[in-house]
DNA sequence: TCCCGTCAACTGGTCCGACCAGACTTGGCC
DNA sequence: GGCCAAGTCTGGTCGGACCAGTTGACGGGA
């Protein structure tokens, strides 16, 4: 809300389900717990009940609440039941869990960008190579902004799983993607001037330039731990 | 319920929601592609226009297509933009879309596999060293149906995954879990008494117990390319 | 007293028809 | 030919009616 657009032109039903959504993440709304009738909700808010059931079913693909013809809607256990798609939802919703998953995304980004650079070293094609290559010589610019490193270091390693041919893996990036968007903020301190090295990524176009799979892997899986450490540092 | 049902009592926005979704992923319907609008829509399914918007609100949130108020709503690259959500479709269309997703889902459980088990043996404390060493001897017994050595291998992947304390990757495994349940018939050849080797489970169990993050890693690893190799037999 | 079936009063699901609001299309004006 | 305005497409919201499952209170029978 107060940074990145106002959300001048959001929905009605898209306001309504944020509203919820937030009162679930946060834990005002406990899982188990039954939400108000549609028709409540209608007036509470003062919209008609189309909406209010609109953003019910965006609530539901969300995973975080299950209705039932003829029953109350109730919130679920999300963090078990939910598929990925939650994700940004924990994330924004900030505070110990936020933090905690924060971490658990920076583990296992490490372990998909070292696979994927292995992958790289293995079959990339000279073309993939030179697109690496120039985001890699972007990111090394100086007086780059967090925001723009940020973005070229998604692109770096969405180009690594195209490389990979792995489809699923792709999906996966789209939800690491999500979240950069939805929530950059938890991000940028890790792209600043002064603890970014972008060094990294032009040792693993390197080893992927050599077909040397080892090293490859090890600079990408370097690069994700030192964001974890950051966080880390900073969360102690 | 566990074999899927025909479909039975769905609401009419979640029947047309499938089956334009299905439309899409199996490529009748080409990213860019103008759907019809809704009052079209309505008229075709003979069914209301709020159903239809459900159905349309449904499509937006798995990421398939995007709607414009005042214009048309398309197609999305959906491979480029939708989420881990559409997956299930994605294996369930069959075909070679299916197939090679198929083998993306078992080269990326390898990995995975590979990296709890490493942390597993790292980290595990003995009550779920315990429930590991139950889970591996069932999957040793005799005349396990395919179904069964199904089942106990996913409660394995799941107990790794909790072991790791990564709630991140307890989403993904949800996911995992659901295109298990959604499509069995795409994984029970690969459990079939005659092909199923229950020995990576409990040399992977040994391996945790002795502490060796290598072994037992490389041990959920052959697992998993065992998988895979059979399946790359069968299209071949 | 206790159990069980009935039924009213919830809940969500679908429909209708109207109107609002943004985005294309078209045609006439310059 | 190029530009702008009106018309008519699109989706967005409304409200009010009725259908269809669930729930639970209430009353009658064992």
């Amino acid at each position: 809300m107060r940074t990145r657009a106002a959300a001048p032109k959001k929905n009605v039903a898209e306001r309504i389900a944020s509203t919820l959504r937030s009162a679930i993440v946060k834990g005002r709304l406990k899982p188990g717990d039954a939400l108000p009738s549609e028709r409540e909700l209608a007036e509470r808010y003062e919209v008609n009940r189309s909406s209010i059931r609109e953003a019910m079913k965006r609530l539901e693909a969300w995973g975080l609440v299950t209705i039932r013809h003829g029953g109350a809607t109730r919130v679920t256990e999300f963090l078990m039941n939910a598929g990925l798609s939650v994700l940004p939802e924990l994330l924004e919703a900030g505070g110990e869990l936020g933090t905690s998953v924060l971490a658990d995304l920076h583990e296992l980004r490490g372990l998909l960008l070292g696979f994927c650079a292995e992958r790289a070293a293995q079959r990339a094609d000279p073309a993939s190579v030179a697109r690496l290559d120039e985001l890699a010589r972007r990111l090394a610019e100086p007086r780059l902004k967090p925001a723009e490193a940020q973005a070229l270091d998604y692109d770096f390693f969405e180009q690594l799983v195209l490389i990979t041919g792995n489809q699923l893996l792709l999906l996966f990036t789209k939800v690491v993607r999500d979240i950069y968007f939805r929530a950059p903020e938890r991000f940028l301190p890790m792209y600043r001037g002064d603890v970014f090295d972008a060094g990294h990524h032009r040792r693993a176009v390197a080893a992927i330039k050599a077909r040397d799979a080892r090293a490859a892997g090890d600079a990408m899986r370097a690069h994700a731990d030192s964001a974890l450490r950051l966080l880390r540092k900073d969360t102690a």
